[in-house]
DNA sequence: CTGTTAGCGCTTTCAT
DNA sequence: ATGAAAGCGCTAACAG
C-alpha cells in the first residue's frame, strides 16, 4: 500500500518547491533547461503520475463526459458509443456510460448523477419523449456550464445541439423504393411517435405515398415495439385484413424480422407477395440465409464521432454566445432481397 | 455562468462554518436537530450539490471504475458492460469504458490512463495474451490500491481475480453433442490459442473426442478469426480435403455463419451432411430463417454482474490480505437446427 | 528563473 | 454542538 508520489515528493528530493516542479512538468517557459530535465528525470525515476482528480478540482474540468442511452447492449447504441470513445479518448477525455432502461425517472437520476461528478459534457439519446417535463434538462441548460448534446433521440430544446439522421428521408427513401418495386399498398410498422425519430420516419413514409399518388391509409400503420414478437403480431394483424398490404416498411429491423417470419409461415413469399424494408441495418439483416432484409443504415459510429466533435467545439468555445447546431446525417437505404422484386442490373 | 453553490455559501448565509454544514449534510451525530434541519433546508433551497471531485481528492476514492474491452460494439462485450453498469450504479459507481481495438500498446496506454484518473478498480478483458510482457498489469498489481478483475479473456496472474465461463466445458459439450448426433469427423475452427478461452474451447473439443473413441486429427483444426469471411475460407479448406469433416465446432458464431454459407453454397446440406455448432449465442444465430445455428451461451450480462460483485468485495476489503477469487460460470449449449440431425423428443 | 502563497470544495481532528 | 485549521495534489498570481 505504498503511496503515490506527488510533486511535493519530487520537490523535496530535489530541494525545490512544488511550484517549480509543476512548471517543469507542464513545459512552462520560465524555467531553466537544467532543472526541467532534472525534474523530468526524477519524476520518471520516482514513477510520478499526475493526479487528475486534484487537477480536476483545481481547474473545474474533469475531462470526463457522460453518455446516456436507453441500453448499451444494442448494436446501434454500442456503435455510437464506440464512435464517441474513439473520438474523445485521443483528446484526453474518458467516457462514462449510463443506461436508463427507457425509464424516465432513471434518466433524470442519471443526469443529476453525472452532473454531480462534474462531467464536462453529456451526450445522450433520450428515453423520455414527453415534452412537458424537462426538469433535468432545464437544470442542465440553466447551469450553462455543461454542454448537452443529443444524438438520435432528441428533444427540441433551444440552445441544445443535436446530431441525428434524416429519419424523414430514411422513411421516404424506403417507401419510395417499395413503390418503385410496384407495391401499391404499403403498411408501416411505426413506434412511439412521441419520439421524433419515429414520427419522422412515419412522415417520410406518408409523404412518399402522397408524392406518388398513393392514398394514405391510417389502418395500415401499426404502432409496434422494436421486438421480433411484436413484429409478428403486427404482421398477423395485417395479414388478417380484408385487403392485406403488399409491402411493409418497418421502423425497426427486429419488428421487420418478426413480420418476415410470420408472413413466410403463413405461406406467402417475400418479396414476391410482400416486400419488406426495415430500419437500422442491424447485423442480422444481412446474415439472413434466404431473404436478406433491406434496411436503412444510420451510420451509428459516424453519429457518435460527430456528436463527440460537437461536444469538443462547445467545450472549447469560451465565449458567452452559445452556438448550438443541429447536425443531420444522411441515412442510406440498403436494398436486399426482402424488397427486390424485379431483378435489376 | 453562475457558480455552483458550495458548503461555504450556505455556511455564510447561515452564519455557520463549513465544517458544521458538512456535518449536517453527512448526518454526523454531533449536531443539533435544529441546525441540521436548517442546513438541509437552505441546501435544498440553494440547489446545493456535493462536489464529488473534491470528495474524491479528499478521500482518495473516485467512485469510478474503468472497463477495458477490445471493442464495445459487439453483443458480448456490450452485454457484459450492461451487467457491470446495472450492478455498480446503484452502489454509487460510474463506469468508464475504454476500447483497445485489440492492440496491446493501446491496452497499456488505457490502463495507465485509467490509473491516472484514480479509478477505484479496473475490470477488463485482455487484448494481449502474451504472457511475457505484463508491464501494465504488474504496475497495477504492485500499486496494491486498485483492484483488477479480469473477465472472459484473462491472464493467470497471482492475486488477480477473474470471472470467466468454463470454456472447456463449452467446447466439450458442443463436441459431445456433435458426437451424439452421429458425427465422426469433427473439425474445429479455433482462434488464437494464446488466449485461454480459445485454448480451453479447443481442449474441451479434443477431450470430448478422446473420451468417445474418436482420434484427434490436427489437420481438422484451423485457426480462424472471428469473421464471416474467415469462416468461409476455413470451410472451403475443409471441403477441399480428401476426407471432409461431417461436423464443425466453431469457437465463433461469425466463423460458424461463414462456414454455413460456404457449405450450403457448395451444395451440401446442414445438418444432414455437415453439422455446425458455434460459440457465443450471438443474436443472429437464432434469427436464421432456415438453419438456426446451435451455439454456446456465455451469459455475458451475468458475467458482468458477477465481475462487478467481485470488484465490490475487493474494494470493501480493508485488510491487507488480498483475497483473489477465480469464478467460473457455466455455459449452456443451445441446440438448434444446424446440428440437430435426428429429430428428438 | 524560482519561491511563496492562496485556493479549488470537502472532511476531519482538535479545540472550545 | 460548533468553530478553527489543516490537508488531499495541483496550478497560478505575485514576488523576488
Amino acid at each position: 500500500m505504498k503511496k503515490k508520489t506527488t510533486i511535493y515528493d519530487i520537490a523535496a528530493k530535489l530541494g525545490l518547491t512544488a511550484a517549480t516542479v509543476s512548471r517543469a512538468l507542464n513545459d512552462n517557459p520560465k524555467i531553466s533547461k537544467n532543472t526541467r530535465q532534472l525534474v523530468l528525470d526524477t519524476a520518471m525515476e520516482m514513477n510520478y503520475e499526475q493526479n487528475k482528480v486534484a487537477l480536476a478540482l483545481k481547474s473545474g474540468k474533469s475531462y470526463n463526459v457522460g453518455v446516456i442511452v436507453p441500453r448499451i447492449d444494442s448494436n446501434f447504441f454500442s456503435s455510437v458509443i464506440r464512435g464517441i470513445e474513439e473520438e474523445l479518448h485521443p483528446k484526453g477525455y474518458h467516457v462514462i456510460i449510463c443506461q436508463t432502461n427507457n425509464q424516465e425517472n432513471i434518466e433524470i437520476e442519471k443526469i443529476n448523477s453525472l452532473l454531480n461528478v462534474q462531467v464536462d459534457g453529456i451526450l445522450m439519446s433520450i428515453s423520455n419523449a414527453n415534452l412537458e417535463d424537462n426538469m433535468g434538462f432545464n437544470k442542465l441548460i440553466r447551469s450553462k456550464r455543461t454542454p448537452l448534446i443529443f444524438f438520435d433521440r432528441k428533444k427540441d430544446l433551444k440552445g441544445v445541439s443535436s446530431v441525428t439522421i434524416d429519419d424523414f428521408k430514411g422513411g421516404y427513401d424506403a417507401t419510395k423504393h417499395l413503390i418503385d418495386q410496384g407495391c401499391k399498398r404499403i403498411a408501416h410498422l411505426s413506434n412511439d411517435r412521441q419520439f421524433e425519430i419515429f414520427n419522422n420516419r412515419f412522415l417520410g413514409y406518408k409523404q412518399a405515398l402522397l408524392d406518388n399518388g398513393i392514398e394514405f391509409d391510417e389502418s395500415l400503420v401499426i404502432e409496434t415495439m422494436s421486438k421480433v414478437v411484436e413484429g409478428r403480431k403486427s404482421a398477423r394483424a395485417l395479414l388478417d385484413m380484408d385487403r392485406p398490404p403488399d409491402a411493409i416498411f418497418s421502423s425497426s429491423d427486429f419488428a421487420a424480422l418478426g413480420a418476415l417470419q410470420e408472413i413466410k409461415e403463413s405461406g406467402l413469399e417475400i418479396p414476391e407477395d410482400i416486400c419488406i424494408v426495415g430500419f437500422s441495418n442491424e447485423p442480422f439483416t444481412k446474415f439472413m440465409e434466404l431473404t436478406t432484409i433491406s434496411s436503412v443504415d444510420q451510420f451509428p459510429m459516424e453519429m457518435g464521432k460527430v456528436a463527440a466533435q460537437v461536444f469538443l467545439e462547445e467545450v472549447s468555445n469560451t465565449q458567452d454566445t452559445k452556438i448550438s447546431k443541429n447536425i443531420v446525417l444522411t441515412p442510406e437505404l440498403i436494398v436486399r432481397k426482402s424488397s427486390l422484386k424485379h431483378k435489376e442490373r
